[in-house]
DNA sequence: CGATTGACGTACG
DNA sequence: TCGTACGCCAATC
């Protein structure tokens, strides 16, 4: 089902359907939100393929169209791939500049500012 | 085609 | 409660 790619069909043909999905959701993610890469996992119907979500990232910095990585992070709301930017320091900043707080590689409030795939999709 | 990896997540000690 | 081990699926070497 391609409910999830009306604003797809760019220059992705060199990536396979997951990958394309993991960007096309991750550009869903409105600023100040963050979610995880298991959320996205478990939207793209793999939950336990979370760890592919992460390292579709790997190619999302390479894509034509802008991908906000910075507004994944792993279930603690840590970080974690902070490391994966033009400098770690990147990540945060970027959270921050969008009224995300961070500490130590940590969102403050997390939960607050967490944005579930899969509800504001309205999948089923 | 087989082995390794990987920005996670869960289980177990 | 914290640290370590394993599993998961798909992509890459």
């Amino acid at each position: 089902m391609d409910s999830i790619s009306p604003l797809l069909r760019r220059g992705l043909g060199v990536a396979s359907s997951f990958y394309e999905k993991v960007y096309e959701v991750t550009r869903l993610i409105p600023a100040g939100k963050v979610t995880s890469y298991g959320a996205i996992a478990a939207f793209l119907g793999t939950a336990q393929s979370s760890r592919m979500v992460g390292w579709a990232m790997n190619n999302a910095h390479v894509q034509d169209t802008y991908v906000p990585a910075h507004r994944v992070v792993n279930r603690n709301g840590l970080l974690t791939g902070k490391h994966h930017f033009g400098s770690p320091a990147i990540m945060q900043e970027l959270l921050e500049a969008e009224g995300i707080q961070v500490t130590d590689d940590q969102i403050i409030d997390f939960e607050k500012h967490f944005w579930n795939p899969m509800i504001e999709l309205a999948m089923e």
